[in-house]
DNA sequence: GTCTATATTGTGATAGAC
DNA sequence: GTCTATCACAATATAGAC
């Protein structure tokens, strides 16, 4: 493992300790025993950092799918367990990942694709139904780390009502009826 | 309009103009033509400011959504485009709102469950199944606003398959609101 | 590879005069 | 209600010594 890895790593540890604010310099430095200008002699800027910690995490992500379709028998409810589960357990990734555009040019190379397989195969390769089940399961996601619920919601009902509505429905691909915004 | 509340105002359009970076104390005062110091005169300090902003853009998304049902037949449908404009028309306030828990404590009584109001009763009260919508709807913009999707997306297509698919589907569920026959 | 010293810029907030 | 002056921080980043 590289030094470079040292310091990805432990800014990646340290974003999900503190938050977002808490990734500085100054504090990743302090995680690894040494001063901020040290770090420069391994990466360029702090932009660079954050874009290594998303391609980690997108990567762990990723794993995380394929281990759950490869022991799963229905691959929805288990692909939309496992992303729930990541999310509540690396909150602050999930947010650096979700809520900026994904720095595709400085991702390695087909990375993006791999992540989003299992879900699209899960949807038979409906692009258009497995896109609408993403963003479902990321409103879902983001308003429980945000903490935007009510304290009674029932997560459990919409969580089904939701995934059981997208995967069932069935619609022609000529359909004109329904207005979209 | 108090002075209070030119501040106020004044912290909404420096916000949306500028993001969330853009809302200082510093720049909110000289939007006004005055030095930061003088703003703490009239509120006392930049949460109270935030949570009034928040507050009237709120109750500025409840008047849209009213305003849409009134005029359509199909509640749906209008109001998920009326939430979708709302959101592009204000991406920083849309973002404000909803990337946190709402400070329900210090918002106006009723303003939350006015805003809601709509939306409830398009889905005949059934609370699951509007909350699933909103999770949608929710996922559908932020990955918009954030510039998440790819440029190639069909996001009329996720859209359509996500309203239909939430409004069709029937399923094993006690219909609290369900007008009874 | 790491250090110290420093430049530069920014923030929210208070004291006290007028 | 507004001002000037200022406090107390904290941020990213660079130069140059060792």
């Amino acid at each position: 493992m590289s030094r470079r890895d040292d310091i990805i790593d432990a800014a990646g540890q340290l974003l999900e300790r503190d938050g977002t604010e808490g990734l500085t310099m100054r504090a990743v430095a302090g995680e690894l025993g040494i001063r901020a200008p040290s770090l420069y002699k391994h990466i360029a800027d702090k932009r660079e950092l954050e874009i290594a910690v998303v391609a980690a995490a997108l990567e762990q992500q990723a794993e995380a799918f394929e281990r759950v379709i490869a022991n799963s028998g229905d691959p929805v409810p288990a692909i939309a367990a496992a992303y729930r589960s990541w999310a509540l357990e690396h909150p602050h990734l999930y947010t650096l990942m979700n809520d900026q555009p994904l720095p595709r040019d400085e991702l390695p190379e087909g990375l993006e694709e791999r992540a989003v397989l299992p879900l699209l195969d899960a949807f038979g390769g409906d692009m258009d139904r497995a896109r609408a089940a993403w963003a479902f399961a990321h409103g879902m996601v983001s308003l429980e780390l945000a903490g935007r619920f009510p304290e009674h919601a029932d997560l459990s009902a919409a969580w089904r009502i939701g995934l059981t509505s997208i995967r069932i429905t069935t619609e022609p691909h000529d359909h004109q009826g329904e207005p979209t915004p």
